[in-house]
DNA sequence: CATAGGGGTTCCACTCACTGGAAGGTCAAT
DNA sequence: ATTGACCTTCCAGTGAGTGGAACCCCTATG
C-alpha cells in the first residue's frame, strides 16, 4: 500500500506519515521502486497515533505508548502513569484558559465597542503597577 | 535604565525584550556603549506586552493592541472586536480540553493500573476503525 | 594597575509537530 | 508520447521564545 492510501486508511496527511517515519515511530518497508510500503501493522500503528495525537498526547508520549502497546506483557499501571500524567496537563491548561475567558469575558462585557475611544480593555492592559 | 532593570520592571526576561525589540514592538534608543536605554514609556509598553500575553494574545495581537493603545483616537469597537475574536478562540480551546479530558478521564478510570497487561487505554486507542 | 564578577552585546541553534514548496522520479491511461 | 496523479527527497518556515557561545563593558577590590 502506498503512502497515499496509507493515509487515507489511518486519516492522516502522507506529511504527517513521512514526519513519522522520519522520527522513528513507523518503519514501512519500500517497494523496488523506493516507493513507502505500509503493511497492515503499520496502518493500524498510524491509527493508533493518531487516536493518541488527537487525545492531545505528545509524540514522546506516542513513542512510549506505542512502545507499551506492543509489549504484550507490560503492566496496565505504566500506560495508566502516562495518562494520569496527561491528563494533570490537560487540567492544569483548562483552568489556565478559564482564568484568562473570565478575566477577558469581563473585559469585553465592560467594553461599550462603539466609536468612542474609552476602552477598559486597554486601560486594563496598560494600567501602572 | 539597561535591560535588567528593565526587564525585572517589567517582569518579562532578558531574551523576551530583545526578541521583542527583534520583531519591532519596541522601539528602545541605545547608549553610547551599545547599551539599550529604556525609557519609561518602553516599560510601560512591555508591561502591557506582558499583560496582553499573559491572556493568551498572540504576538500579532498585541502589535495590534498596541497600535490601538497608542491611537488615543481609536474606537473601543476595534478593540473590542480583536478581544471578543482571541475569546472565541479561547473558548473552542477549552471545550477541546473538556473532551479530551472526559474520554482520558474515562479511561484511566477503567485502567486497573496494576501490574496485569490489561488496559483499556491502549485497547481504545489500538481499537480496529 | 590587574583582575574578577556581573552586567551587557550579537548571532546561531533548538524547541514542537508539523506544513508548504521546489525539483524531480514513477506509473497508468490515453 | 504525453498527460496527470502519484511518489521521492530536501529545505525552509511556523510561534514565541530559550539556551549557549564568544565577546565587550563597567565597577570594585587587592
Amino acid at each position: 500500500m502506498n503512502i497515499g492510501q496509507a493515509g487515507e486508511r489511518a486519516g492522516l496527511p502522507s506529511k504527517t506519515i513521512r514526519y513519522y517515519e522520519d522520527i522513528g515511530l513507523i518503519k514501512p518497508l519500500r517497494d523496488a521502486n523506493g516507493y513507502r510500503a505500509f503493511r497492515e501493522s503499520d496502518i493500524h500503528k498510524l491509527t493508533f497515533l493518531g487516536r493518541a495525537r488527537a487525545l492531545g498526547f505528545t509524540i514522546e508520549d506516542c513513542r512510549n505508548l506505542l512502545a507499551l502497546w506492543e509489549d504484550t506483557g507490560r503492566a496496565s499501571s505504566d500506560v495508566r502513569a502516562i495518562a494520569k500524567e496527561h491528563l494533570q496537563q490537560i487540567e492544569t491548561k483548562i483552568s489556565d484558559l478559564q482564568n484568562m475567558q473570565r478575566t477577558l469575558s469581563d473585559l469585553v462585557r465592560d467594553c461599550a465597542g462603539d466609536d468612542r475611544p474609552d476602552c477598559p480593555i486597554l486601560l486594563q492592559l496598560g494600567k501602572a503597577t
